[in-house]
DNA sequence: TCGATTGGGAGAGCAGTGCTCTCGTTTCCA
DNA sequence: TGGAAACGAGAGCACTGCTCTCCCAATCGA
């Protein structure tokens, strides 16, 4: 059973290392397909039909929820017969899966616009880039829990989705190689169990040259803290406890920024 | 539409400060029915094929994920007809409801079991409930999912998930009680955001008194990081990142067990 | 103890779903 | 220009949640 639910269950990842290294990196990564403006008139109309179908798709999942999207109202939106939309997505779950890679990519790029040309200090860095995480989430609430929520039943996460799942998270390493490389996240070596340390040897080979695994440790934790955060504001788990949730976060993500640069 | 999905998402209540207070512990809350063993015959059928129906669907949700609960088989495997099954949970979602309070009861009882009997340092208890916590996800992946992934779409959360979802939250704030009563916490005062500090307040006024707004804080934060990384781990985000789950598990819980603790 | 009330199972049926298959038509490319 | 590939339409299968009606049996009040 734990072997079956291991395909089932592992599926939105954020950095799969083995296949980053062989997939294209994610920043050029927005359009696969070659963008050839003299394409036969077919494969325009395909892409243009591909395209509408993942925004009605869109546009029902953020109404209502990834439980509205079939493809059958889908195709009656469009005025075509179910059966035509098979011929641009072959199941159910590829158009998820569709959905899924431009969620990534959704968050992906919002992080990134949210430290364009900001040149402050790591704590303010992060702190845009929890913000912008969390209005992308609030924004499009559905598409977070589609990617950070729990995986769909039976769905199974193709490898298409891990080069833009990694986005995000590359953008808090490239903060803490920053942030070690200017000198301003302080930090004392720690003794690391041995476990530990290879897997965050091989973070560090991959995307976070000079960190050390103490100062990984902290970005894991706050990590981990934001989204269990988000998810918790999201999915009502502090209904009736914060009832102001912006300062909340806001107050708690400055002190995950705080605790990410000196440890405390 | 913000509207429409406050009422949709907001499901998996915590802790619910205004239904709390009218609603019974969650220690008391384990058999809602009253147990006379003198009902009537047409009593006691009713209530076990209620049990029988919900075992048949817990036993589905952890083969095959929540999508497999369908009235129809569980009917089927019951050797019923689909529409008898309805004079037991009025609908799909009311089925749905009572395994969510069945999956909040079992992750507090499975915490209230670490801890019983066990009068070591806060780090201590903190770290066997952290334990236990994931040890009953692992365990249980689909009903971690059902309560701590995504609200199930279009399913809204009544109130009686309310108390039992309260049940693991209070053990934190039990454990904070005692470390800042015995001054095993320690901690400076420190200047809180008006709205963060009514939010604790009324948190503190609840469940937690005598424990200052720094440490609250504390501890939703390692709050939102235990569930932020079960879930990550669960729901597949560190695939190919981490390998030995169990050591990084345990490396970062004590790590958050000393900030708790120390603050750093 | 008897009659009325209620609970509950059986079955048919409605509207919806994912998905497959076949059958023409259109488009494309060699 | 002709064959191959792409594509839309339609029918159909097996499944879902849910409702309604019918009818029997357990329960309860008088």
């Amino acid at each position: 059973m734990l072997l079956h639910l291991s395909s089932a269950v592992l599926s939105f990842l954020v950095i799969d290392l083995d296949l980053l290294q062989s997939a294209p990196m994610p920043t050029e990564a927005d359009t696969p397909e070659p963008a050839n403006a003299s394409r036969t008139a077919r494969a325009r109309a395909r892409a243009e039909l591909t395209q509408e179908i993942k925004d009605v798709a869109r546009r029902r999942l953020a109404e209502a929820g990834s439980a509205s999207i079939s493809l059958r109202s889908i195709a009656r939106e469009l005025g075509m017969v179910s059966s035509a939309v098979y011929r641009y997505f072959p199941s159910h779950d590829d158009l998820l899966t569709a959905l899924i890679v431009d969620a990534y990519d959704a968050v992906g790029a919002a992080g990134e616009r949210s430290l364009e040309g900001v040149h402050g200090s790591v704590v303010v860095r992060w702190l845009r880039l929890c913000e912008a995480i969390r209005n992308w989430a609030k924004a499009n609430p559905h598409e977070y829990a589609l990617i950070y929520g729990s995986p769909v039943p039976g769905y199974r996460a193709p490898p298409d989705t891990v080069a833009p799942a990694a986005r995000v998270s590359l953008l808090l390493l490239g903060l803490l190689v920053d942030g070690v490389g200017s000198g301003e996240i302080a930090f004392a070596e720690e003794p690391m169990p041995r476990p530990v340390h290879a897997d965050l040897a091989a973070l560090r080979a991959l995307a976070a040259e000079g960190v050390p695994d103490v100062v990984l440790c902290r970005g894991l934790a706050v990590w981990a803290q934001l989204f269990g955060t988000i998810s918790f504001e999201l999915f009502g788990h502090l209904h009736n406890v914060v009832h102001d949730y912006d300062a909340m976060f806001r107050h708690q993500m400055r002190r995950a920024g705080r605790y990410l640069v000196t440890g405390a």
